[in-house]
DNA sequence: TATACGAGTTTGTAAATT
DNA sequence: ACGCAATTTACAAACTCG
């Protein structure tokens, strides 16, 4: 998808559409998750600390990401995917390689691109948004593909063209080449693909060690076997926080670990796992980050375990200087604890949300549960006189609404105390008019996806049985900033 | 000034097993 | 039962990705 989380907030706030937007953190130490493309103008990108996106655009939009609505979008184009090709593997929220070889979809070009085209139509008609394909017969050229193909594109690389194509590229193109490999190649006079290749297998090995220099001297030569793969177990879980203020307080560091832990505990129990190896992770004022972890004798979810692991692991750091982030950790995951065997005195209730430690009955020390109301920045409100507005700002006691919904022109700004009582924290509106229903099951019944949905792949499905055609593989494809492939 | 969060991989070395 | 070599597992760091 396109500038997804930005492309959302977009069309769920009439006002903001045609305008710079920047999704992130918005708390001192915060970074751009998504930028708009009217915010890229001025240089703004994803992982760029918020406060420098403010100095380049002032007058942007800044907001907090709505991670529930963009799942409840994502889903919605998981499912198109689905409909596509039963072998679908997402990469995040607003990406996945589709392989539409599984999917029966032909070979040849002209049907990959109309099942690329016809995919773009059904994820503008469902969502409203735009997203782009890359086709490709492989995941790393389709990604690339559709890397090129944004915003609102599709680009096909026709099978015997991939070198050609690749070799004036930048070495950053290829997936897995980040700053340090890239600075290490350059080092070695190597910048672009072509000369990737030229080095030889046996050179790259010798600069970037046996896997990497392997799979680089692959992908340059565009080898790249590797299978769509829809699901993957988990194998880790961990949660981090980073503070607003360094905390120096070594007896605060070691309540905010135990906090983490039980935090991380109630996402294992939720999923259902337990794990062997515990981790922490310290980043300490200076920035300097360190892990410490401990293997147990076999795998836990029970809170107190974890907790005293993570708190014997914080015993062997110096915080001196104090520390900006913590995290806390759990690997080795299995699907069940065997430590049933012996004690498991009392059933600790398994709280499940996904905020909420899981401390049970040591957790008596405290629960301040503020409760205070709190506005945030774009979060959907609803005002007993005005209707349905987001949060543009609030402090000083005052938060400013603005009252529009995704089909309304863009509406207009009102404040009030933040008391107002008529005042209260509202759902996100559907951003397509149709959507019969929300962000329920897997595939909502709405009349504008009908359409293109159900219909589309019966089409492709036929031309594929009726012509192998010339292509190699399969086409994989990308969705807004997604690939889609296959070998 | 000012660098999220969560997950994954690879690598080198040290320690534990076989 | 010994001492060693080979192999496996642990741990920590560095890097990448979206």
């Amino acid at each position: 998808m396109d500038a997804f989380f930005a492309s959302v907030e977009q069309a769920s706030k009439p006002s903001l559409r045609g305008k710079a937007v920047v999704v992130g953190g918005l708390g001192p130490r915060g970074v751009v998750a998504t930028a708009s493309y009217e915010a890229r103008v001025f240089g703004v990108h994803s992982a760029m600390p918020m406060a420098q996106a403010r100095r380049l655009a002032p007058n942007a939009a800044y907001l907090v990401p709505r991670f529930t609505l963009y799942r409840a979008v994502s889903e919605q184009v998981m499912a198109l995917l689905r409909e596509l090709s039963p072998l679908v593997e997402p990469l995040s929220l607003d990406e996945a390689f589709v392989d539409l070889d599984a999917g029966g979809v032909a070979w040849d070009e002209d049907s990959a691109r109309r099942a690329g085209e016809e995919l773009r139509a059904g994820i503008r008609a469902v969502t409203g948004l735009t997203g782009s394909v890359g086709l490709a017969a492989s995941k790393m050229l389709a990604k690339i593909a559709s890397e090129q193909a944004k915003p609102d594109g599709l680009v096909l690389i026709e099978p015997g063209t991939e070198r050609a194509l690749l070799g004036p590229m930048p070495v950053r193109t290829l997936p897995g080449v980040g700053p340090a490999t890239g600075d290490h190649l350059r080092r070695a006079g190597i910048s672009t693909v072509g000369e990737l290749a030229e080095a030889g297998e046996d050179e790259l090995v010798r600069l970037l060690g046996r896997a990497h220099g392997h799979a680089l001297y692959a992908m340059a030569l565009a080898r790249d076997e590797r299978p769509v793969v829809a699901e993957r177990e988990a194998k880790s879980v961990s949660v981090e926080d980073t503070y607003d203020v360094d905390i120096h307080d070594r007896l605060r560091v070691g309540l905010e670990v135990q906090r983490l832990a039980d935090r991380c505990v109630g996402r294992l129990r939720g999923a259902g796992l337990s794990g062997r190896t515990i981790v922490l992770k310290v980043r300490r004022y200076d920035f300097s980050t360190l892990t410490r972890s401990e293997t147990l004798r076999g795998p836990t979810d029970d809170p107190v375990v974890i907790r005293e692991a993570a708190a014997r692991l914080l015993d062997s750091v110096d915080t001196t200087g104090g520390v900006r982030l913590l995290g806390v950790g759990v690997s080795g995951l299995a699907d069940y604890t065997q430590e049933d065997l012996f004690a498991q005195a009392v059933p600790v209730p398994v709280p499940s949300g996904e905020e909420q430690g899981t401390g049970a009955a040591e957790v008596v020390v405290e629960r301040p549960q503020p409760v205070e109301r709190h506005w945030r920045a774009g979060q959907d409100v609803r005002h007993a006189e005005y209707g349905h507005g987001w949060v543009q700002g609030s402090g000083l006691g005052r938060v400013t609404v603005r009252f529009e919904t995704p089909q309304s022109p863009p509406g207009r700004v009102r404040t009030f105390s933040v008391d107002e009582p008529a005042l209260e924290p509202a759902e996100p509106l559907p951003l397509v008019a149709d959507a019969s229903q929300p962000p329920a099951a897997p595939g909502p019944p709405g009349g504008g996806r009908d359409g293109p949905a159900s219909r589309l792949p019966e089409e492709v499905r036929d031309q594929a049985s009726s012509e192998p055609a010339s292509l190699p593989k399969s086409w994989s494809g990308t969705v807004g900033g997604e690939a889609t492939s296959r070998p």
